[in-house]
DNA sequence: GTCTATATTCTGATAGAC
DNA sequence: GTCTATCAGAATATAGAC
């Protein structure tokens, strides 16, 4: 069910995709859906946190680097990385932010929050390495995360380019963006 | 009309948003609205085709820059300038592309195209000049787009830094990113 | 050019049989 | 745990009075 709903929203919409266009694509009558969620509110916002908490526990589980200049190419790879392999729950966890109840909402602007702290962190520590100019990290932060998130716009797996020639132009874009 | 259906359409999305309370928010009722569009499908396009046209139109009034740096710096500066101040048809012309049928899905996308070329087509000319180092023209005028579109996820106009600050400092990222 | 009224279809969610 | 059947309301769009 989860995964029919997360292709369907982020295909059509959350609120054009109904909960009987769910059960078809699973393959079963609307009523069968409500044994897995409680309604279609509850149903986006588990798609959604999972995502988030996923992505947060992923970076988390990377080992740490030495200098921020190596965390930050490993942060650049890694976003690259693992918003390519799940589009539709990127798209979801951003498009869908407004279909959310206001308590929902909450809890998915903070873990976004939190995953752009983990780059504000790098980037401050770059500057206070001497190696990062950046006068505004949150600032920058949210404006490297929105050109990586990009990638998804465009990229298709089976493409001109391969996902390391893409980390790779990406990369020296960043690196050169935060340069001294 | 439009107005309304912009703000709503951008606020709650073009799917959960009924005619009656477009005609709700003009203060008419819903079978007024259909003397001014065939339909809802062709509201949305026409919002969106507007949003393209004014954007390109004012790129294209803006007097032609010497070097591709100098061109560099004023679309930098255009593009946030342009797009805060529109917040809604930016977000409505990207969040609702799913939900256009094909035949319009196509104009819009092809003038978005056109946008992206003439951002290309400045980091071809740097490159040519010898004053940008950027492997993926087309790439990287994407990327770059990206970034700087995403001021409209937390600009406001009346928060800590002013417009002139903030197209200062994703000037600083953009002609890093490029630089040689 | 706006209104009221309506045709037709779909919506989220629930009840109860099996 | 899935089914059928259903409730109550809302959706787009149209028709015809004024």
């Amino acid at each position: 069910m989860r995964e029919a709903a997360l292709r369907l929203f982020a295909q059509e919409g959350y609120a054009a995709v109904s909960m009987r266009r769910i059960a078809a694509e699973v393959g079963v009558q609307a009523g069968a859906l409500y044994n897995y969620t409680p309604d279609k509110q509850t149903l986006l916002f588990d798609l959604m946190r999972a995502h988030m908490e996923d992505l947060l526990a992923a970076w988390d589980d990377l080992p740490p680097e030495g200098c921020a200049r190596a965390a930050l190419e490993t942060f650049t790879r890694f976003h690259i990385r693992f918003n390519t392999g799940r589009a539709d729950a990127v798209f979801v966890s951003y498009m869908e932010l407004r279909n959310l109840e206001p308590a929902n909402f909450a809890v998915i602007e903070g873990l976004r929050r939190d995953y752009e702290t983990r780059l504000e962190m790098i980037l401050r520590r770059g500057v206070a390495e001497g190696t990062f100019a950046v006068t505004e990290p949150r600032i920058a932060a949210m404006a490297l995360i929105a050109m990586l998130t990009g990638v998804n716009t465009w990229f298709r797996a089976r493409g001109r380019l391969s996902l390391a020639e893409v980390e790779a132009l990406y990369w020296d874009m960043v690196r050169k963006a935060v340069a001294v």
